[in-house]
DNA sequence: TTGTATGCGTTATCAT
DNA sequence: ATGATAACGCATACAA
């Protein structure tokens, strides 16, 4: 026998109707104990497997589709890795497709969830707007740890994030506090919330925007890594430097560290740092990042109940989630020195 | 119309039978060009996207299926990404499954892909041999970054590759190498390998292979983080300490920095590193660890493009691939000091 | 309680 | 060159 075992054959060799194998695999209450038994024990014997792929023309599929923008990003990793950890407890597998961040490729991988008919798509990534429309309307589908207007989203709240950051760092006797928003050209809703938080906390104390102060990417394209750390080696260099830098995500903070490094400006002696998500690296003792965490689990874990729940029950209701941001406290951040 | 259109649609709306669509989309050059415009039109117009889960009850699946063992884990993460990057390139889309570790999981995920008829297995980890066998003999199986006998694997000649590195220490005067291997419990041909590597380089240059500066994880089962770093701290604590450290991972050798600056033992100053694998964040400037480098985008390329091969060809004289690792210096290695 | 018949969307075979 | 028809493996409504 070369092809895999079908329920006929579960049904010859039990010497049943393929209906009532049929019947046994979905747990249905009308079959004899004894004939339940029989089956299962066929099934285990001729190494039966159920074919998703026939099954799934006629019930809905138990694959959710994940568009993450870059796997190498350890946040995007680390998400993931939740979320394929909540979906197989809920009998769930993932598919997961890389945009690498170009639209072109963004449709082109969607399309591939879309002729896999999954359940659901969970983006990690904002979608370009035509790429989203490409989707339709039938496929329910949820964001996580980003927002889309008029979309169901498992998110945090990034600005109250921000806003924290700061209130430590002024808290810490620091005034002048930079924004840096770095690597952010993608997805600007992120960019935006984060830096309204840096406002608020400002303005919460009476201290200027002042835009020496801010490294922000907006909306345009995005520039190399070294054309990053010219940036932040100009904002660390100029004459009327900051004391504390608020990084809008992780992986700035990091360069920032390296150039400060650069610079020989003693983090947290002589400049202060706070990050955003918490990723895995950031507790390491080299870095000991302060950095606002996401709650990677719980983001996971509602993104995925969401998802499976609106793909069975047609979502009556749902709604888009905000979580807690929390400020972690490392080593990064400390006083502001009087001589400063 | 609320399900999907399908092939019959398109056929309806552009006047051919459904199997002159289905001869459209398989490119069959039977098709008059202007009917083939035609129906590519329809197909545009009333968005058709084909079924990917009836396609695969005539054909074979487009879907890799990927079993890492995590995803939090950046090596796994890195590896996973080129994976994905690779496939899309072959039109084929990759099922992620993460086990955990945990073998009792992971033949329970492992039946999930078998159930999606994926086109091969890719491991990126272990499996426990049961768990292999449930695979059956029909799913052809690539193994990434791993080895399992008899089975056809990408990997890096890790033996060379930790040879290089011990090699590199002895160029520099060291004499006193230590080699650390934890956290390889689940991975004991990994383990074995590097050790080897390690052996080697030792014996080439006439060094005894000291118990006091080897710390090892075989079989057995794996520890907690708290355990790893104290016996680390014990290695690097004992009167004769070793003036070098060969790491079997990047992470081992992260928490060998941890527990270096937490003594107070000054890198490469009074203790030269060397890692294995390259992750991301080796690169850092905080880190900037020497390293041997896996090249894994040519690992994921190879076990991409043999996992379709075999897929297609039934794969016909396929043979494992042995790729060249390399030493990357960067600082965490030094000349020995004399006083030592 | 079990078996029969039908449909799901697609590809493949075979006439036409 | 095109179209009718039979699989593919499964679930379901319905008949027995």
């Amino acid at each position: 026998m070369r092809r895999p075992p079908t329920i006929i054959d579960v049904a010859l060799h039990a010497g049943v109707s393929k209906s009532t194998v049929s019947n046994v695999l979905q747990g249905k209450g009308t079959v004899a104990p004894e004939i339940r038994d029989r089956v299962q024990r066929t099934i285990a014997k001729i190494g039966y497997r159920p074919n998703a792929g026939a099954r799934s023309m006629r019930q809905r599929s138990k694959v959710l589709g994940v568009v993450v923008g870059d796997l190498k990003n350890p946040f995007h990793a680390e998400l993931a890795a939740f979320i394929e950890q909540f979906a197989a407890e809920q009998q769930h597998s993932i598919l997961l497709v890389s945009t690498g961040g170009f639209p072109e490729r963004e449709s082109e991988r969607l399309r591939t969830l879309i002729e896999q008919r999954v359940a659901a798509v969970l983006f990690l990534s904002s979608p370009d707007s035509s790429t989203l429309k490409s989707l339709g309307e039938d496929i329910p589908r949820v964001f996580v740890s980003v927002t889309m207007p008029g979309e169901l989203s498992i998110s945090v709240d990034e600005r109250d994030g921000t806003r924290q950051a700061v209130e430590h760092l002024i808290g810490l006797g620091h005034r002048q506090i930079a924004f840096v928003s770095l690597m952010l050209a993608d997805e600007p809703r992120i960019e935006a919330n984060r830096f309204q938080g840096y406002v608020d906390g400002m303005m919460k104390a009476g201290l200027p925007i002042s835009p020496s102060l801010l490294l922000r990417e907006q909306g345009g394209s995005s520039s190399s890594l070294q054309e990053y750390e010219n940036q932040i080696i100009g904002l660390l260099s100029q004459q009327d430097r900051p004391t504390a830098v608020v990084a809008a995500l992780d992986r700035i903070a990091l360069e920032i560290i390296s150039a400060a490094d650069l610079l020989n400006i003693a983090i947290p002696d002589d400049l202060s740092l706070v990050g955003f998500d918490d990723v895995g690296i950031s507790g390491h003792s080299r870095i000991a990042l302060t950095t606002i965490a996401q709650p990677m689990d719980e983001l996971a874990k509602s993104a995925v109940d969401l998802a499976i729940g609106l793909a069975h029950n047609n979502g009556k209701g749902a709604e888009s989630v905000l979580l807690a941001s929390r400020l972690v406290k490392r080593r990064t951040t400390s006083s502001r020195k009087s001589d400063s």
